[in-house]
DNA sequence: CTATGTGAATGGATTCACAGCC
DNA sequence: GGCTGTGAATCCATTCACATAG
């Protein structure tokens, strides 16, 4: 059931969870592929072959019930069960995420807050303890994590990926500019702000 | 010169201009595209097919000049020239992306900050002077911006859309979960920081 | 008659492979 | 010989179109 699915495919199903959430809260019992795709400005297709990927989940005639598809992307994503996450690199974007409710939504938990200045850790940052770096082993160990954010500076980026791979993280959501080197068993991704930036600017009026 | 450019190229086309200015202060004369490519885990056809859409850019033989192609790359995204752009919403990520020293090195420049509260406006926040959003079109119009970097909460995302087009602005990079409804003119990217998360996590050792 | 599910067709991006130039 | 530039081939995602089910 959950092999090659698209990673695009993955991406649009938390769309879908997004509004067939607050479809729900208006009471809504049933959308159709049609409905859903024009909420989002793709086409209805689109929609259908998502979900096909995880079997027959619509009605022929009526359209998908918005409880249980709800539920059923919740289920393939894993919002219904908690993740733990730490962060790693409490400057100034660390701090912003480590208050970023957006996560909490979608069943990720922060666990721990780490850095590298003593100046910091031993106290609290947005509510959480920030803990000294070089604790990571025991820490993502005692509290099962596998996934860390990385939001230290550029020049600190490849050393401290190499301290969290060896302590155990599996996957790493990755906010410097620098390409991590790692094991291919651990996952990467890369959120590039200034690339993001600077790709809008490049399109901008095209 | 610039008509299809691939999204993909363009968002390569930074990578490869970090790397070349690196490599420039390495003293580094000439790199072929397998170089290149190797330092980015990419196929070497890969970058010369993304040059290619810019003229022939290398020498058969002995590949392509750093600086020269660093300077075109620069050219070609408009990093040699400054760029303003404004931040909309100063809560906890708005104001860590104005400190971001990232977007700096690719030429934007943080012109100006808003927010809807009066507890804010009149303050400087990171060294930035916060602007009543209501003042919005008479200060994009002053100093020629037409990007706005969109960190509202979720709830105020799509008036504020508005406001920023109704002002003027021509693109916005959105860090709301929120789909924006606009008129086709007004060029928007999405930055989905728990998206990001979720897929991370779903592929993870996969 | 409505709307899904899915093979087939299309479209876009990546990779191959090689002719052409240094 | 070494490396670019680029059509052709391949791969992957999107869209079409229709047989099938409610």
């Amino acid at each position: 059931m959950r092999k090659g699915i698209p990673e695009k495919t993955v991406q649009r199903l938390l769309l879908y969870y997004r509004y067939l959430f607050f479809l729900l809260q208006q009471g809504a019992k049933n959308i159709s592929s049609k409905s859903l795709a024009d909420l989002l400005e793709i086409k209805d297709s689109q929609v259908r072959k998502d979900l096909s990927y995880f079997g027959q989940l619509g009605k022929r005639g009526s359209g998908y019930d918005v409880l249980a598809l709800r539920d059923k992307i919740a289920n393939i994503l894993g919002i219904d069960k908690e993740t733990n996450v730490c962060i790693v690199g409490m400057g100034n974007l660390g701090s912003a995420l480590a208050a970023y409710k957006g996560f909490l939504a979608l069943g990720f938990r922060i666990i721990a807050v780490f850095d590298n200045s003593k100046q910091k850790f031993g106290h609290k940052i947005k509510g959480y303890q920030c803990y000294d770096i070089n604790q990571i082993s025991k820490i993502i160990e005692e509290n099962d994590i596998k996934i860390a954010i990385l939001t230290v500076p550029a020049e600190a980026a490849q050393e401290t990926a190499i301290k969290l791979e060896k302590a155990g993280i599996k996957a790493i959501l990755n906010f410097t500019p620098v390409k991590l080197s790692l094991s291919k068993r651990t996952k990467i991704s890369n959120v590039d702000l200034a690339l993001e930036l600077k790709t809008l600017s490049f399109f901008m009026g095209k």
